[in-house]
DNA sequence: AGCGTTTGATAGTTTTACTATTAAAAAAAA
DNA sequence: TTTTTTTTAATAGTAAAACTATCAAACGCT
């Protein structure tokens, strides 16, 4: 791990933006807590059966702690969620740097985004799996709400927007002609997780099969139809 | 209105999986009243702040009487989101019912699937337009559950995958060949309203200004990108 | 008029989502 | 090292949500 590595994560940290919380729970070891347990609760037993109390007990502490650092657990989904994509368009960038071809850029993005991130995969303790699948079921619970306008204000999602606009970028020097590169790339990211939760519970919907390897199915589902679209 | 129509709309009520509800709510005048009001609610203040308690209010009766028709507010989304699906269904197959070509058939389908419905669209005393704003954004939280595979099994979300079938086999008639014609059309219509909420709500995500017609954008983004996808 | 079903009225329980207060513990400053 | 400040834990309490149960009135039907 090189020290640049070490700056670039630390930069990544220091921008999540603080209308997330109230106290920043990377600042102390009951934040961090809060942090890691409510992603394995989550993931275990879903975002609306989830409760600061079941989480207290999980962290030995009380449900007045976890208020000391966020509003309501809809914010802290959002902080989780938005932890995520920043993550995800950090991971990008880095990845992308020094790449010239903007086909080839598009083509690590979209191996990012399908790639399914494995138990031993932590960042600062955070369990990148179980996250990851939080994402998947609970992503689309933070802005589908009467709240998203203010929300947004806040900069509550800049991280998504951040990815889908770098992303963007890329489409829009494939193909200048291209009229909905925000579009395609929305529509993809959101079909990067809805195909792996489809596959898994709805087979129905799409023809990626639980048998075989899931994420890799996805990404040539999303490879085929972004670059498809965009072609001349 | 011809009697053919009226026994297809007597069949499409019919069709309405008896395990989306207790006691079939078309089959009462409060059952009916509960249906209208509670659309008129969660599309003013969203699924979340809705209540059977604040419903029991709107259509004068009690939350013990609501709880006779529907087991949770959940399941009451869950209904009226399926009579959306089944509408939209019966709707395509009737309007595509006497065409040969499947490109007109898919081009057809896109436009009920993008069309705005208007405030005076009233289908059995439901407000067609406030419905589909219900649909935008509220859909996705009917299934995004840790009990969807059982609430699958119940049929519930039938609507939604008969739809998304019917659609894949106009895209498997277009191109054979193509491999992911169900993960395509789901992916299309869910992006059919999640770029309405992303115009409205979360402009950055999407190229379709709210300035001109949302849903006639729409539809020009969702064209574009599915028969692309699928041509050779 | 009598019967069964539907609805309304009332009441009560448990859980959730918070807020407030105070004391103890830990960290930082002097 | 003592003092001060900040953070956390413990406790308690409230309002609303999400139900369940009971019973009587109203209604539709034969």
């Amino acid at each position: 791990m090189s020290v640049d590595y070490i700056i670039m994560i630390a930069q990544l940290q220091l921008q999540l933006n603080p209308s997330l919380y109230l106290r920043d729970p990377q600042s102390s070891d009951l934040g961090q807590r809060i942090i890691t347990e409510s992603i394995k609760l989550i993931d275990e037993m879903g975002f609306e059966a989830f409760t600061f109390k079941k989480l207290s007990i999980a962290i030995n502490s009380t449900e007045a702690s976890i208020y000391r650092y966020f509003e309501n657990k809809h914010r802290l989904l959002i902080y989780l969620i938005a932890w995520y994509w920043n993550y995800l368009d950090y991971k990008i960038n880095y990845e992308t740097h020094n790449i010239k071809e903007p086909k080839e850029k598009l083509r690590i993005a979209l191996k990012f985004i399908a790639k399914e991130l494995s138990d031993d995969d932590m960042f600062s303790g955070v369990s990148e799996s179980a996250l990851q699948r939080v994402v998947i079921q609970e992503s689309d619970k933070t802005y589908l709400t009467k709240n998203v306008d203010l929300d947004n204000k806040e900069g509550l999602f800049r991280g998504y927007k951040s990815l889908c606009v770098t992303i963007a970028e890329y489409v829009k020097q494939i193909n200048p002609e291209f009229e909905y590169p925000h579009s395609l790339v929305s529509t993809c990211l959101e079909a990067a997780h809805q195909q792996v939760f489809f596959a898994k519970h709805l087979p129905t919907l799409s023809d990626i099969n639980g048998k075989e390897d899931i994420h890799q199915q996805n990404l040539e589902f999303l490879t085929t139809f972004i670059f498809k679209t965009i072609s001349k």
